[in-house]
RNA sequence: GCGCCCGUAGCUCAGCGGAUAGAGCAGGGGACUUCUAAUCCCAAGGCCGCAGGUUCGAAUCCUGCCGGGCGCACCA
């Protein structure tokens, strides 16, 4: 049980009999006392009665003498709570006892799609693909925890016109060395090859044409020749996800492809509803309310006029896919902010049709751009995109040198694996702090250091930890009674037990930044803690409580660390 | 032109209806015979883009404006 769980329900009863129905206490953190309730005030005006008096009159009725050392009411009408030292050792001594840190399984477990990372096949990851694929990462994993089926969805780009010339290009390479060569890792100048020829080779462009049209038709060397280039780009990808430590499998690659003989029926079905418009030879659905830059309404393009299908075709089978036969209600999409409007448009749709109806809806996750130190769109000296294995590879160099000057005595072998938990989670993390919606700056030196709001001061202050149990020589007991004697570890009790509370909020924001904040509190007061809190040296019972202390704080910053994806390290 | 996102401390960001607006960094001052000082503590730093409005109460909600970014028919 969290502690704002436990002090809602003891006002709630209390407020519901104040105002003659149901009121969310709004219970909070508060800076002159533990919490503070705030609903007394909201509730003035519909009472017409003075917020002070409905404050203390909820008091009355309160059951708190049990769970609080003092509550009062305050200001113009708050109520300040400090909750009594035998609760918090109490609720700490029940999360010690729990492995799941009080946090329970959800109780209406859901299916949930998440779409996510997406790289185009034949093309190098780059920047673009690093926030979707993080924060996705970080909601198939923070869902599954709670108990959801979560199914991944790596909805790659693996399908459409680029193709003819990819597979041309490789045909002209020669196979062998074609696919060589492509395999080298190099895939993006394999694409600005073929990219040049069709620009400039107009027997190219023809040929490539009719390679798309073989391709569709099914035409069986250029499907083989197609899934070797989707192949090899598949090792690829897994290989930055095993990198960047991210949970994607082969298993969840379903690219466009996939839904290639679904399509027909998309616009057949959307035809039957009557949907379809015929504009300039193109079959569109106009969803209201969205409109282009001449003021006419703008159109969702299922069928291009040369008969072949436009993305959103794609877009809408795949959604029909997800509810109708993986039975998602959850459908998260997580994708730049600048599809928002697609995505609306698709959804809209969709919902119009009929195919996306409650209980299951649609989220976008939008986010926005990685910033160079400039301020500007991240990108290389030549005005390309950035590779994304580059970012990670120098993330994971940095990291390393700082592993290697602080522990000159190290092997080879934990310097790397230290480098690379630390610079990995220190890209993902800096990704993950901040707001989804903001655009963010990455500067190597901020996400690097060792203070502030960071994953390397989390990670040190977890391997801090592991180094007290290590000249410790045993386990904290799961039992030992908790002793809470100063402010310092009043703190850190009462922030392990907020970590229900947070995990609770994310699950349906899915607001990873607060996790990150909650995280970086927890480690600010374990740190303060540690300077005033002699583990080892302390005697006997307060020593066991103390470890105890530390041990779950060690639990819950490993736990919310796994969730966004980063790890832990035991020496740094 | 329309739409979306963003303007909060010198910098990077939280806060998104409640009390004196919070962190971190940088800059200033302190703390290592003491479990990792890659840390901790203290002080300083703000017409919350501007102007109206709603409200007992607005950084937070509404309207308008200004500034920055991004979208807006056959590429995904």
């Amino acid at each position: 049980m969290d502690l704002e769980r436990l002090l809602t329900d003891r006002l709630a009863p209390a407020f519901a009999t104040v105002a003659g129905g149901p009121v969310d206490p709004l219970v909070r953190r508060s800076p002159r006392a533990d919490f503070q309730s705030d609903a007394a005030l909201a509730l003035a005006r519909r009472l017409g009665r003075p917020p002070r008096d409905i404050a203390a009159e909820v008091l009355a009725h309160a059951a708190l003498d049990d769970v609080c050392a003092m509550a009062e009411v305050s200001g113009p009408g708050f109520l300040n709570l400090t909750v009594a030292d035998r609760t918090l050792t109490d609720l700490v001594s029940e999360l010690a006892r729990d492995d799941r840190l009080g946090v329970p399984p959800t109780a209406a477990p859901e299916t949930v799609v998440v779409d996510y990372s997406g790289p185009n096949v034949a093309k190098e990851m780059h920047v673009g693909h690093l926030r979707s694929t993080v924060i996705g990462d970080a909601a198939a994993r923070l869902l599954e925890w709670l108990g959801h089926r979560v199914v991944r969805v790596n909805h790659l780009g693996d399908w459409g016109t680029p193709f003819g010339m990819l597979i041309e290009h490789l045909v002209a390479l020669g196979e062998a060395e074609g696919a060589d060569e492509f395999s080298m890792g190099d895939l993006g100048s394999f694409y600005r090859e073929a990219r040049a020829k069709f620009d400039t080779d107009e027997a190219f462009r023809e040929r490539s044409r009719r390679r798309v049209v073989a391709l569709q038709g099914g035409d069986e060397r250029t499907r083989r020749l197609w899934r070797l280039l989707v192949e090899q780009s598949e090792r690829y990808f897994l290989a930055v996800y095993d990198l960047l430590d991210v949970t994607l499998t082969g298993d969840d690659f379903q690219g466009e492809s996939v839904y290639h003989d679904r399509l027909g029926a998309v616009v057949d079905d959307l035809d039957r509803l009557g949907l379809l418009v015929d504009s300039d030879g193109a079959a569109c659905v106009f969803p209201p309310g969205f409109t282009g830059r001449d003021g006419e309404p703008l159109p969702l393009i299922v069928r291009k006029r040369d008969g072949g299908y436009g993305y959103p075709a794609t877009d809408l089978a795949a959604l029909r896919h997800r509810i109708d036969e993986l039975g998602a209600t959850r459908l998260l999409y997580v994708v730049g902010l600048p599809q928002r409007q697609h995505l609306a448009m698709v959804f809209a749709t969709a919902a119009t049709a009929g195919w996306l109806c409650p209980p299951a809806r649609a989220e976008h996750l939008g986010f926005g751009s990685i910033l160079g130190a400039d301020g500007r769109m991240l990108r290389s000296r030549t005005g390309e995109s950035v590779k994304l294995v580059g970012l990670l590879e120098e993330a994971v160099a940095r990291a390393t040198e700082l592993a290697r000057t602080k522990n000159p005595d190290w092997d080879d072998r934990t310097t790397a694996e230290t480098g690379r938990a630390v610079g990995i989670g220190a890209i993902k993390y800096a990704d993950l702090a901040t707001d989804r919606a903001q655009d963010y700056v990455l500067d190597w030196e901020r996400m690097l250091s060792l203070d502030g709001n960071t994953a390397p001061y989390l990670q040190y202050a977890y391997s801090r930890i592991q180094s007290v149990f290590r000249r410790a020589g045993a386990a904290a007991r799961p039992d030992a009674p908790v002793i809470l004697t100063g402010p310092a570890e009043r703190a850190l009790a009462i922030e392990l037990l907020g970590f229900a509370a947070v995990v609770a909020e994310v699950e349906w924001s899915l607001e990873f930044h607060r996790l990150a904040g909650y995280l970086h509190r927890l480690a600010t007061s374990f740190s303060a803690f540690y300077e005033r809190c002699p583990v080892l040296r302390a005697p006997d019972e307060l020593r066991q409580s103390r470890l105890l202390l530390a041990e779950l704080t060690a639990r819950t910053l490993r736990q919310g660390l796994h969730l966004l994806g980063i790890r832990t390290v035991r020496r740094m």
